[in-house]
DNA sequence: CATTGTATTGAACGGAAGTTCAATAGCAGT
DNA sequence: ACTGCTATTGAACTTCCGTTCAATACAATG
């Protein structure tokens, strides 16, 4: 009684997609093989000749899931402004709205961050790609240093990269329970309170 | 075959003992009535008897951990700093090095923080246990906007609690999955770059 | 058209989960 | 000592999990 045959690539594609659509729903710990194969409209036994492993199928949802995260991509209008803290802010700001607009993901990456916990091959995976996030924030950071250097004496352009992700990754947590509270903008004016000073030294009275 | 009878606070607290260790090591998602109940020495019958059902013990187990979370407390001798800022940094300094400390009870509360993602009943506990802590913040923030509001205008102390304590939970969470390659004084010293500028105007060369 | 390979199915298996419950044993009160 | 209450046990039940596998039908090859 099979059904239609399918090429594996297309296969792959349609049951990790089946699993991503689970998993955004159920959460990963409640991703079943059954679930997935029913959300695909395909046999239990299909997903296990496609991934041998519910672990691999997970392994394999991570890299799905990474893979389509856009790299963070300073686009030219950001990188045209003049003062290094404004870019900063800048991309600050959208990423930030970028956790309220894909919610989902970023609660099923949390998810994974969880699993990392015990997962050496999960944590393993997060790890690089969380140190590529950061590297990305490095020159942003090092441009902000580089403009008052003797101002912040002490204080690694990766310091203060990780800062910066650091600020995203609590936003995330805190508008993951706490969506509809959750000012965004209200954040990101008290995070830029901290940043404005970055830039050409305030007048003081 | 019954064993000995034991009143039942001591019960419930031996068998919440039990639960938090399983759950420490597990994670909470492995943290099944079986294993309690064999860590904890008692039968599994038992642990329904006591706590109904499962979720019911996971719900304790949340409070249990909740409960002996201590307040932020700013012991004498931060609140004995002259400068407002110093005294934010200060409790930063201590709440983040909390983390590397009992990383066991992070992990745990994050864990739970996921599951506040689709259970409403542990997402309430999380949202005020958190909106309580996100307070303790306020009246630093407060002290620091004071003593220098016109270079702060738009930042309010709320905006600078919760800033604080996104950066807090972004440590955690990098912490986590990062604990040995996690440096806090690095990170705490980038963040102190920022806040610094929240103190006594630097002398602008 | 026959053959071969393989994608596909669905039933079956073993295990572990949460929960239920009749039986039992310890304790308090009389 | 007896009675009654309840904490406690451990086995049984249902369900669902991941995984295995023999049977099957489709597609390409000859």
């Amino acid at each position: 009684m099979p059904g239609k045959r399918v090429p594996e690539p297309e296969r792959r594609e349609q049951i990790l997609a089946a699993t991503y659509d689970v998993a955004a729903e159920h959460g990963l710990w409640e991703t079943t093989i059954l679930r997935v194969s029913a959300a695909a409209n395909v046999s239990p036994g299909l997903v296990m000749f496609h991934f041998e492993t519910r672990r691999q199928l997970l392994l394999a949802l991570l890299d799905h899931l990474l893979a389509q995260t856009t790299v963070l991509l300073v686009d030219p209008e950001v990188s045209a402004l003049p003062s290094p803290s404004d870019r900063l802010i800048a991309v600050l700001r959208r990423e930030m709205s970028r956790l309220t607009s894909e919610p989902m993901r970023i609660r099923l990456t949390f998810d994974f961050w969880m699993a990392g916990v015990r997962d050496a091959a999960i944590r393993e995976k997060l790890r690089t790609e969380f140190a590529r996030y950061r590297a990305s924030f490095r020159p942003l950071a090092a441009d902000v240093l580089r403009a008052e250097p003797e101002r912040f004496a002490g204080v690694t352009p990766d310091g203060l990269a990780g800062v910066s992700v650091s600020i995203i990754k609590g936003c995330a947590v805190q508008s993951m329970i706490d969506a509809e509270h959750f000012d965004v903008e209200d954040h990101l004016a008290a995070a830029v309170g901290l940043m404005q000073h970055l830039g050409p030294a305030p007048t003081v009275g």
